[in-house]
DNA sequence: GCGCTCGATATTGTATGCAATTTGATCTCG
DNA sequence: CGAGATCAAATTGCATACAATATCGAGCGC
């Protein structure tokens, strides 16, 4: 909202999304004063946004600490955003006009480049991960509901605090690659059913993606 | 949260849905102040929740207004409504226990008591309302998903904005008793795609009758 | 009369001080 | 030695003063 209050906001989300604020640890007023260069007040503005937002919890006289992810979270969570960005898909392909069409068309070869493009891995995933938040964002859009889009731009940045710990391969970004085109297809052909089943199918492997490299990592 | 912030939310959430405040008012917030008997920090924090919920919209350096809803709006939420709802009544036929069932059948015996009882319409309309809530809540939390329960809560409670200000019919009641009643026997046999179309359909007839009822008044 | 600028007033944004509560280290007692 | 009581320090909650910004009407030029 007001300006040192977005700069407190601002903050403390990034230190959480890299890590410098741990999940489960405490976050004391005066120390993000300190990180924040802002009085108590804005900081507190910010951490009442980041509460309502499910970054961290705040409980009465006792502060606020970052929020723990559960195996049975990110599976709540990507089950929603399956049903929700499904139904935004599905939407979207009854109500898109022709210019939001080339717009994802273009997302997508934009894409297709980078993919064969003679970048670094790491690059490719750069630009792809940007490119690919792009292409979600204009399918809500496209489905002309406002609610479902700020819905659906809070779960998808809760989805962020786990991704970002992620390194994508390139099979992965493959699989990825080919459901964008399908999806793209689906809206082309104004086929809403399609466009749903592809998205839900999108979602499910990122959850099954998500969940086989915590597996991996955690012990 | 706090003691003084939670007193300044309940009454200005109060003041909203009683129609006190009237939608696209303006909130001062020393005025604010007067009305809930505590200073501007827990009215500002009350209002960034408010805001947070879509009761009001907040504008820096301008204050904050009550939200005024379109029938636009109005259709959006209702079709997420039926959406998330429907989810949750799918996963509620799935998961629920027999003490769950048990639950949801008892409140419907208590509606098909206030409905053949000899009370006013009035009463008669504001028991089935309080049965009606704690039904849904039920089926919510039978559906296991806390995210799910969370998004739902906040979206019914937006559409109280709305609700309070109609009339019930005995035929209207009557037609939702009968959707609770299909809802409960779904459950009963685990189907849960009978559960999640009843429940569609629960939610559709709720939109249409909002819709007459405010064409009905508005000119 | 109409539109514009300007400034007094009203309102919101931020910092800070004090009160209320929690924390956790130390001491006591079984 | 461990469980619980106790109290100082740390931390959060609330109120208030001051700064920054917006509002709106009076005055001015056209």
């Amino acid at each position: 909202m007001s300006l040192a209050a977005d700069r407190a906001y601002e903050r403390i989300r990034a230190g959480i999304l890299s890590g410098e604020f741990a999940p489960a640890s405490r976050l004391r007023e005066e120390e993000l004063v300190r990180v924040c260069g802002v009085s108590r007040t804005p900081v507190r503005e910010a951490l009442g946004r980041l509460a309502a937002e499910d970054y961290v919890i705040v409980t009465r006289n006792q502060g606020a600490q970052v929020k723990t992810w559960s195996d049975a979270d990110m599976a709540d969570l990507f089950e929603l955003r399956a049903l929700l960005e499904g139904h935004a898909a599905a939407r979207a392909a009854q109500f898109i006009d022709s210019a939001g069409l080339q717009l994802l068309k273009g997302n997508v070869q934009e894409m297709e480049a980078v993919f064969r493009s003679p970048a670094s891995n790491e690059q490719k995933t750069e630009t792809f991960l940007r490119l690919n938040g792009q292409l979600h964002e204009a399918i809500w859009k496209a489905a002309g509901s406002e609610r479902l889009e700020n819905l659906l731009g809070r779960l998808i940045e809760q989805a962020l605090v786990v991704r970002t710990a992620h390194q994508f391969t390139m099979d992965r970004i493959a699989q990825s690659h080919q459901h964008h085109r399908d999806l793209v297809e689906a809206m082309a052909n104004r086929d809403p059913l399609w466009a749903e089943a592809v998205m839900r199918g999108h979602i499910r492997a990122a959850l099954v993606f998500v969940r086989q490299h915590a597996n991996a990592t955690s012990p």
